[in-house]
RNA sequence: GCAGAGGUACCCGAGCUGGUCAAAGGGGCCGGACUUAAGCUCCGGUGCAUAGUGCUUCGCAGGUUCAAAUCCUGCCCUCUGCACCA
């Protein structure tokens, strides 16, 4: 090879093809090995493949090659996400039809992907807008069905118009379509939904023993927002209708003062109908459901909230109470009342002092204390009182809410119970390019299910999309409408709603243990092989922390329970990749970032001059970068090592030109090391064993990193560290074939997870068994039998001494007036060395210096030369208890420091034998050295002359 | 407002189970070698002082300690997610 410069181009297809042609990355289920799953969330095929691809597919492939190379049976699948809205008004524009759109833009990204040289097992590649997918989307539904899981019942939805869709509360963002931008309005419609709420407690639960990041726990712990409380019924005066409300609180019923209804709730047209409260109630709720989000943040400074007129009656101490309806009170929250008590909570008292209603505490901080009105109120746990029921004051806390909840639970009006912020998954949609849900309506039936010899129930592919038609098109096939009824045999119509498109994403990772399977969503032995432990690294967005993860988990366990596997959670360790960021125009005074067309101008908002801050990349500022173009110009391997240099896998990342470069220059400077093999000859020299040991140092460093997901780190030791190593090899005069043949197969292998094509080009240059993208690690158990660390220690002392030299160097110069021609190097007698040796060893044992030292000091037989033990006392200190502001040298000295000089390692000998390399680095003509007082204290320096440290002189 | 992650030299980014930290690595910049030259590549420098041990730095202000980038407290700022949760 490498006659020529590096090229990537040719080296990365030719090795993309021979691993397709032998198959290298297919698996299947084998017991013999241990097995690694390793999953990137799946895309929705937009297009090409964008940077956040890379970036997730790049950590991914690196892991999944690694796992390969640690000998690990890895599945790593790739499919696609393609149900979804994108394709249906691609298809408007083009006047074609979404599944054309969709196998278009998957032919794309696989393409790209495939250039990238993902080593992904292609066989078993899905896309989940195929029948052969969405089959088994409705196999399950009607399994879920079965199991009760799925209802059907009335609701009123969020609606946008601009979609003509339902969306799930999850998919409404600031009571805008989380795609679109269109405020939400409400629309009531028989709708499906999925029973998720009865997974709440074991999804919570089971958080505990995931390895998620600690973030993403909190924030399904945030979603799922169990709180646990009493619900307490209050009778309204005159009228047979209670208010049922939720509190977390029942510990201060008795501070009860007023109730709060949300506007929305049934009950309040009941009571002001008829009545002159009635206006002023319609006018604050017609004003709820028209504010925009905004706007309700700005109102929401201010509570707002009418009389209705009405009492009720507080059910334990028979008080009866004003009730009002509140713009802060949430309608799908709890029961959409809520019992007010501003004596311990905020909110409830900024409302009693603007509508002057009572405030009365109930609480006491201490037990002697009395309960007092306070502005902020008191919201902790205290001790009840007030209550005018003696039995309860003095009661604290938790038992304080029990006792509560036991004397509503005695008279029948409240009990104890357990609210969540998770609602069931609400899985219509009134879309087209969606899973049909295959349930069949009919006039004399009812709802009835569809056989399941009958599916699936396909999509019809004769239809034309365009903008002139909106709403489902499925409402207006006959051909898809009628059918016959499963149970009767007559006249029916199929359910046109489609499901969401969260539920193909949220069982695909148990289809690719088992794709091919055509009478079954996956054999229940091959998803349980996989997918014990669940999946062993899962990479994706945080954007999907919460739902994705959480239907997923959900889909497991319903899963499970139908006998289908006994996997329970679905994913082991899950990393979150952080964004992606680029330049953009930033305005300082604004605060805000611009469209990359404003790069060198001023600010169009205040005219101001832009500078540039790193943000976001995205289509909206413009500062997206291409990947095709980049592996146009640079080749996979260096885009893959650039994306992985750059930051580790979770933390945020600047896109750089300049980084790229630099990442393309690391490439063909590893390209040329390579590529030296071909000038060496057997040549052996000492600095041999140390490379060797250097390489044996890194690959054990480089494994723990990759372990742990440390990616930037362990590219930095396989493409960085490796490297400076080797020049330093090489500029120490190393050149012996059979040593870098040894060090290159190694660093192969270690260039192998990031960037794999260059280093199947070196292994296979190197005349390696077979394709290393299959092979295992090397091991290097005849290098780590001996003990290196004398090799690499010297080598490290010849460095540091460098380093000082250049220092005291640049120093000398400015003394001199003649350039700097000879160095002197007074080394510290030995029998300094032996005392620093004597020190450490005695460390390394429960010796105390501060009791022992001096009297161990005298006991010495060289203290026996009087004239000499002022010295040896002040030495003794300076490496044992060191100074006031230093610490004893035994104390700083590195391991390899330690190593020296317990082996005495003769200073003056390294350095002689080493002074002509010593002399080339210091740019100086000859270099003596010997021990102090052994020849002429040249400048003075032998008093500075410390065990490896010695006193230089330059003249 | 709540929750989480952060603020390290010109920039990015490690370190943060206290001492070996003036602080890895990369980018940028400067200098040297190579070259007709540019590029590439190699070597070195990049807080201040200084023939070595010294001073000032890790968001700001305090504290603990013989010793703090690292631990504690308060404050400021940035990012991400949630948004009146009863």
């Amino acid at each position: 090879m490498c006659k020529m410069s590096y090229n990537p181009h040719d080296i990365e297809s030719k090795w993309q093809r021979i691993w397709s042609l032998e198959g290298v990355f297919e698996v299947e289920v084998d017991h013999s090995k241990p097995k690694f799953y390793c999953l990137e969330m799946f895309p929705y095929p937009s297009g090409n493949m964008h940077m956040g691809h890379v970036r997730n597919y790049s950590i991914g492939d690196a892991m999944a090659r690694f796992q390969r190379m640690r000998g690990k049976n890895v599945l790593y699948p790739m499919g696609y996400d393609s149900f979804g809205m994108p394709a249906e008004n691609a298809a408007k524009k083009e006047s074609g039809h979404p599944h054309t759109v969709t196998e278009r833009n998957i032919a794309m990204i696989r393409a790209d992907q495939e250039r990238m040289g993902y080593s992904y097992d292609w066989r078993r590649m899905f896309a989940t807008s195929t029948p052969e997918y969405y089959h088994w989307n409705q196999q399950l539904f009607l399994k879920f069905h079965e199991a009760g899981l799925v209802e059907r019942r009335f609701a009123p939805v969020n609606w946008c118009n601009d979609c003509d869709t339902v969306l799930a509360n999850e998919q409404v963002k600031n009571n805008r379509c989380w795609r679109c931008g269109l405020e939400v309005v409400q629309k009531d419609m028989a709708q499906w939904f999925l029973k998720m709420t009865e997974y709440a407690d074991e999804l919570l639960n089971e958080l505990e023993d995931i390895e998620f990041p600690e973030n993403v726990k909190t924030m399904q712990r945030n979603w799922i927002g169990r709180s646990q409380g009493a619900h307490i019924n209050f009778k309204v005066v005159g009228s047979e209708s209670s208010i049922g409300a939720f509190t977390t609180r029942p510990d201060t019923i008795f501070g009860v003062t007023f109730l709060t209804l949300s506007p929305e709730h049934p009950l309040c047209k009941e009571l002001v109908s008829g009545t002159d409260y009635h206006d002023d109630w319609e006018k604050l709720r017609n004003d709820c459901a028209r504010m925009t989000e905004f706007e309700r943040i700005n109102m929401l400074k201010e509570k707002k909230g009418v009389p209705l007129g009405r009492f009720a009656i507080n059910p334990l101490s028979g008080e009866e109470v004003p009730i009002y309806a509140g713009n802060f009170v949430v309608a799908s929250y709890g029961t959409g009342a809520v019992m007010a008590v501003p004596g311990h909570d905020q909110r409830d008292y900024d409302f009693a002092k603007k509508y002057g209603l009572p405030i009365r505490p109930v609480l006491s901080k201490t037990r002697e204390a009395e309960a007092i009105e306070e502005n902020p109120v008191f919201d902790g746990l205290g001790w009840m009182a007030n209550s005018n029921m003696g039995s309860f004051d003095g009661l604290y806390g938790n038992e304080a809410k029990e006792a509560v909840i036991s004397a509503l639970e005695a008279d029948g009006t409240g009990y104890g119970t357990v609210q969540y912020r998770l609602k069931d998954w609400l899985l219509s949609r009134q879309r087209f390019w969606g899973t049909p849900i295959p349930m069949i309506h009919c006039d004399d039936c009812g709802v009835v299910p569809v056989n399941y010899s009958d599916l699936p129930v396909k999509l019809p592919l004769d239809i034309k999309f365009s903008w002139e038609n909106s709403g489902n098109p499925l409402e207006n096939n006959e051909v898809f409408l009628n059918v016959k009824c499963p149970k009767c045999g007559g006249k029916a119509r199929r359910e046109t709603d489609t499901m969401d498109t969260f539920f193909d994403s949220s069982w695909y990772f148990l289809r690719f243990a088992d794709s091919s399977n055509s009478s079954a969503p996956f054999d229940s032995d091959k998803a349980n092989y996989w997918l014990d432990g669940g999946v062993d690294l899962y990479i994706g967005g945080i954007e999907h922390a919460v739902m994705h993860l959480l239907y997923a988990r959900f889909f497991t366990k319903a899963t499970r329970d139908l006998g289908m596997n006994s996997v329970g959670e679905p994913f082991g360790r899950l990393v979150c990749q952080g964004m992606l960021n680029a330049p953009a125009p930033f305005c300082v005074d604004c605060n805000s970032e611009y469209h990359i067309e404003n790069f060198g101008g001023d600010c169009p908002n205040c005219g101001a001059e832009l500078t540039t801050r790193s943000v976001k990349m995205g289509k909206s500022l413009g500062n997206t970068v291409s990947p095709g173009e980049m592996v146009t110009k640079f080749g996979a391997d260096t885009v893959r090592l650039f994306i992985l240099f750059g930051a580790n896998p979770e933390a945020g990342m600047d896109w750089s030109d300049t980084a790229l470069e630099s990442s393309s220059r690391q490439m063909n400077q590893i390209f040329e090391a390579f590529k030296s093999l071909e000038s060496a000859s057997l040549n052996p020299k000492d600095i041999d064993s140390w490379l060797l040991a250097r390489a044996l140092d890194n690959q054990t460093r480089w494994i723990d990193a990759m372990e742990g997901v440390s990616l930037r780190e362990g590219v930095m030791i396989s493409h960085y560290e490796m490297l400076s190593d080797w020049q330093w090899y090489r500029r120490r005069g190393g050149l012996d074939r059979e040593t870098i043949e040894r060090f290159l197969c190694i660093w192969s292998e270690m260039l192998a997870p990031a960037t794999p094509h260059i280093a199947e080009e070196f292994w296979s240059s190197l005349g390696g068994t077979g394709l290393l993208a299959s092979n295992t690690l090397s091991g290097l158990s005849d290098l780590s039998d001996s003990d290196w660390s004398l090799v690499l220690a010297r080598e490290d002392y010849l460095r540091e001494f460098i380093d000082t030299a250049r220092n005291l160097r640049t120093l000398a110069e400015k003394h001199s007036e003649s350039p700097l021609s000879r160095m002197v190097v007074q080394v510290a007698s030995k029998w300094k060395s032996e005392l620093a040796s004597n020190a450490i060893n005695l460390a390394s044992t429960d010796f105390d210096f501060k009791s022992q030292g001096h009297e161990h000091i005298r006991n010495l037989p060289i203290f026996e030369n009087e004239t000499m033990r002022g010295e040896i006392f002040q030495l003794w200190t300076t490496l044992t208890t060191g100074s006031k502001k230093k610490r004893g040298r035994i104390h700083t000295w590195s391991k390899s420091q330690k190593i020296l000089l317990l082996n005495y390692l003769d200073e003056v000998e390294i350095i002689n034998q080493n002074s002509e390399f010593l002399a080339m680095a210091l740019d100086i003509e000859s270099i003596t050295s010997y021990f102090v007082g052994e020849g002429e204290d040249v400048a003075g320096k032998a008093r500075v002359a410390f065990p490896l440290e010695p006193g230089i002189a330059f003249v």
